[in-house]
RNA sequence: GGGAUCAUAGCUCAGCUGGUUCAGAGCAUCUGCCUUACAAGCAGAGGGUCGGGGGUUCGAAUCCCUCUGCUCCCACCA
């Protein structure tokens, strides 16, 4: 035989790949079977591929593969997001290094930027996630903002403004000053920070006292438009109803009253700043105050900040501590730990801003959306989810749609006026101009007098289709594709985008097909580091994934994510266990050597261990595929592999392939191989989602197949209701009885090849003899009356075996175990007749447990008698 | 500050509605073995008061209370 003692992936990967893409096994097209559709959570068209990636793929992969192979008409829809915000970050940061700025350009110029960086980077990811042996239809690739999705985009704006859900206002929105655009609510990540509490100095009018008020941002003062104290406060009666001086600035501002003052907090004196705080804000509207916009975009201050124009807010911040110091209006300054807002793409610390904006009203949405998971309409796995999803539905915002960049799905409204209302909603340009016209009644209006909202729309407001949209079911809702494919069946996701992207693809799906987008939704952990840590490029912990294949192979790297990563769990990372997937892809190859290279004859009668072995591996494979197809079932990834890793591996090449072993030079019965062949085959099938390189190449190399013969289109099981288990019982003792007698062997030191003695007075009705003889290298047990002398005896649950050693015996190591295992099986036996004696148990316990309880009474009973037997006869 | 989840062997996790699947798996560790599929291997072994305390029960890893600790989510005090 030529194959080599080692399994090398990088000679196989690629051949399958091709193959399985020449034959398109992963295409599918609507037809009489069942469909089972995945659509992927689409990366970021110019992301590169990280461990995060891996896992999800892997299980997608993993569960798709395998649907296919149950026969369901497997379809997993691959794409890309156009990630607004990220990609435009990203291109903003390239012409910066060419010298070129954003502002410089018009939008056409920019988009085309924008477009040669997508064409340039796009879709690598997709090509790394082939190496991986990603089965996507990849004819359905789809990216969110290609026409057709583009366009399901416009439709849906449209037909929520005119449903009377999407408004446009002034609100408090999430500016991020780096990237200059509005983020929503679920972007804006909080960071603790290690900040000051500056105590300031506001004087009474028409007095020469003051009042102190707290605050962590001083550089504010310039917006303060009053100044609040708790109506329950004595300790600033003498305020009420006066005026105060905001120090620097000089302005006047009332001093009002509301419960909302925290009495503990400060000194119980809070400034008003409505424009760049949410409760302030609330403060302002409530009792009617002016907003002072201080910043520009960019967070420096305005005209509104007098010397300080044109400074960044952090710089301010510095030097009105020392102007305010100079000036006797700083009384002191504290060291404050508090949490600040961050932009999730840019890191820059948020600035509460008022600003006119696009939103969605939640409505029905989300109340729908909410019931549709409660009730396991969608099912969350794992189900603690459910609790953090209903808390946030309950308390579901409007959304915040618009964004205030270039590159995304644009705003379609068209304004024709100044005015907050002088606009229209429309599919394109030509339906505006009539709306147009019809609105103002003004027939005269051309095309150069309206102009389209230059904003885009926030980049989950195109994601939340993605179910839909690819099956082009917005534009088209009655086309067979989504009428076939819709609702898909599980979808696999990391927990943190529940909010940006699950619950609003349940509020999409309810409102544009009236029914779930999903049934399952697979929750992954995150991948962290050996250390717990979060996998990131800052801290350099994240190793790549490609270089992790290409070391240790894709197949090892798909067993290393599934191994110990329970849904929901966090996974700590590390690559030893990569190192096991490529033990284990050696055994399976080595398993594969020593079957293939069997020599076989026709002429000799197949072996009774082996007919045995084989009989009992039929039933063990029945009872393996049901509880394997139970866990999947249920969701259970790690544990579905670690039985089959545990069939593959114990079962299949400890016991059974060591009990068909031909002694040394003699060749099998052809049926002996042929048998051995055939379960290594139905393991194949077992495998083959979670390891698809090798179980291809060993299915191939068996015999040539046809195209139709494939693994990756092979048939699944059949589920067995009630297994045969004729001789799983007789082998399980026979396993305890061999392992036993290696453990005398291992004990005493005595070789494996010296073939050994057994007797027994009372065992051997389970044993299997043949198997027992062969894997323990005994003779014949022989049945004996009685214990003979110089022998070391070993229990197999109540039996008693003898191995004669010579004077390899040691008595007073062997009187030395007996008295422990004499002393266990008393204490157990005590502990049985407690429960026995224990009137209030045998009359409420159920009678099985009762009987149970009996059995185990007389067992240990035997147990002990026999052990005091050997006591004795030592003595 | 509010809420949720979790806490079982050195590590990562099973243990479903209380009782023979009851203290388990894989990895790691230790001891023998280059035995003709595989040293990326074979055979054997050790290792846990089931986070602490209290309660319910004939019986608790499993149910209840409480404390401690981790993680996550939400809100946020100027």
């Amino acid at each position: 035989m030529e194959i080599p003692s080692k399994y090398s992936p990088a000679d196989i990967e690629d051949k399958w790949y091709s193959y399985w893409m020449e034959k398109g096994y992963f295409h599918s097209t609507p037809d009489a079977r069942t469909p089972y559709t995945i659509v992927i959570p689409p990366p970021n068209v110019t992301g590169v591929l990280h461990m995060g990636h891996m896992m999800n793929n892997t299980i997608q992969d993993l569960l798709i593969r395998r649907a296919r192979m149950r026969g369901y008409n497997a379809c997993w829809v691959p794409g890309t997001d156009h990630a607004s915000i990220a990609t435009e970050a990203k291109v903003v940061a390239r012409l910066k290094e060419r010298g070129i700025k954003k502002t410089d350009l018009t939008r056409e110029e920019f988009l085309k930027h924008a477009w040669d960086w997508t064409h340039e980077h796009g879709g690598i990811i997709l090509e790394q996630l082939k190496k991986l042996g990603a089965s996507c239809d990849w004819e359905r690739t789809k990216f969110t903002m290609d026409a057709p999705l583009s366009e399901s985009v416009t439709k849906v704006f449209v037909d929520l403004y005119r449903k009377g859900l999407i408004y446009r206002g002034y609100r408090m929105v999430n500016w991020d000053p780096e990237a200059l655009t509005t983020v929503s609510d679920e972007e804006v990540i909080y960071v603790e920070q290690q900040g000051k509490l500056y105590y300031l100095r506001y004087m009474i009018e028409g007095s020469d006292d003051y009042v102190v008020v707290a605050t962590t941002r001083p550089e504010t003062i310039f917006g303060d438009t009053a100044m609040c104290i708790n109506p329950n406060d004595p300790r600033y009666e003498h305020i009420r109803g006066k005026r105060v001086i905001v120090p620097i600035a000089g302005r006047s501002i009332p001093v009002i009253e509301d419960e909302y003052v925290d009495l503990e907090f400060g000194t119980g004196c809070l400034k008003v700043t409505p424009a760049h705080d949410v409760n302030d804000k609330a403060l302002g509207d409530k009792y009617q105050l002016d907003v002072i916009d201080i910043f520009n975009d960019n967070a420096t201050l305005n005209s509104y900040g007098m010397h300080y124009d044109g400074k960044d807010r952090f710089v301010v911040r510095g030097e009105i501590e020392k102007e305010l110091a100079e000036k006797g209006l700083l009384e002191k300054v504290e060291n404050y730990t508090n949490k600040v807002g961050t932009s999730e793409r840019t890191k820059a610390i948020i600035e509460p801003k008022v600003s006119l904006q696009w939103f969605l009203k939640m409505g029905n949405l989300a109340p729908t959306a909410l019931k549709a998971v409660m009730e396991d309409t969608v099912h969350f796995v794992p189900e603690k989810f459910k609790n953090t999803y209903r808390h946030w539905m309950e308390n579901a915002h409007d959304w915040n749609i618009s964004r205030q960049l270039w590159w995304g799905h644009r705003i379609p409204a068209y304004y024709y006026g100044e005015g907050m209302n002088d606009f229209v909603v429309a599919h394109d340009d030509n339906e505006a101009l009539s709306l147009a016209r019809e609105k103002t009644g003004n027939s005269a209006l051309t095309a150069s007098d309206i102009h389209q909202d230059p904003d885009a729309l926030d980049t989950w407001f195109s994601s939340w289709l993605w179910p839909i949209s690819v099956f082009d079911g917005i534009r088209y809702p009655d086309n067979e594709e989504v009428k076939y494919y819709y609702p898909t069946c599980d979808l696999v996701t990391a927990p943190d985008i529940m909010f940006f992207w699950v619950a609003r693809m349940i509020m999409a799906g309810y409102e544009y097909r009236g029914e779930r987008p999903f049934a399952n939704v697979y929750f992954t952990g995150t991948v962290r580091d050996k250390l717990g840590r979060k996998m990131s490029k800052s801290l350099g912990n994240s190793p790549d994934p490609i270089k992790l294949m290409e070391e240790y192979g894709a197949d090892s790297v798909r067993l290393g994510m599934l191994l110990t990563a329970p849904a929901g769990n966090d996974f700590p990372f590390d690559t030893d266990l990569c190192k096991q997937g490529a033990n284990f892809c050696n055994k399976i190859w080595n398993a594969y050597r020593l079957v293939a290279g069997m020599e076989t004859s026709d002429d000799v009668e197949i072996a009774v261990a082996a007919q045995k072995a084989g009989d009992w591996f039929d039933e063990k494979m029945g009872e393996a595929i049901r509880e394997i197809d139970h866990l999947y079932d249920e969701f259970r990834l790690s544990e579905a592999l670690m039985a089959t890793y545990r069939l593959v591996w114990d079962d299949y090449c400890s016991w059974y392939l060591e009990a068909i072993k031909p002694p040394y030079g003699s060749p099998v019965a052809t049926a002996t191989r042929d048998r051995a062949i055939k379960h290594f085959e139905d393991l194949l099938r077992l495998l083959h989602p979670i390891m698809p390189f090798i179980t291809e190449e060993l299915w191939q190399a068996i015999r040539p197949r046809s195209e139709s013969e494939a693994l990756i289109v092979s048939q699944w099981f059949t589920r067995e209701e009630e297994p045969a288990r004729k001789t799983l019982d007789d082998f399980a003792y026979t396993t305890e009885l061999i392992t036993a007698i290696r453990g005398v062997r291992a004990e005493k030191g005595l070789s494996p090849r010296e073939t050994l003695d057994v007797m027994t007075c009372t065992g051997g009705a389970m044993v299997v003899n043949e198997i027992v003889e062969k894997l323990a290298n005994i003779r014949p047990i022989s049945i004996v009356k009685e214990k003979p002398e110089a022998v070391i005896s070993i229990m197999v649950r109540t039996d008693e075996y003898f191995i004669p050693v010579g004077d390899k015996i040691d008595v007073e190591a062997e009187l030395a175990r007996l008295e422990k295992d004499l002393e266990y099986a008393q204490g157990f036996l005590a502990s049985v007749r407690k429960k026995l004696s224990n009137e209030r148990f045998v009359t409420s316990a159920p009678e099985a447990v009762v009987n149970a309880e009996r059995k185990k009474e007389a067992d240990a009973l035997s147990k002990i008698a026999t052990i005091e037997q050997a006591i004795k006869s030592l003595k």
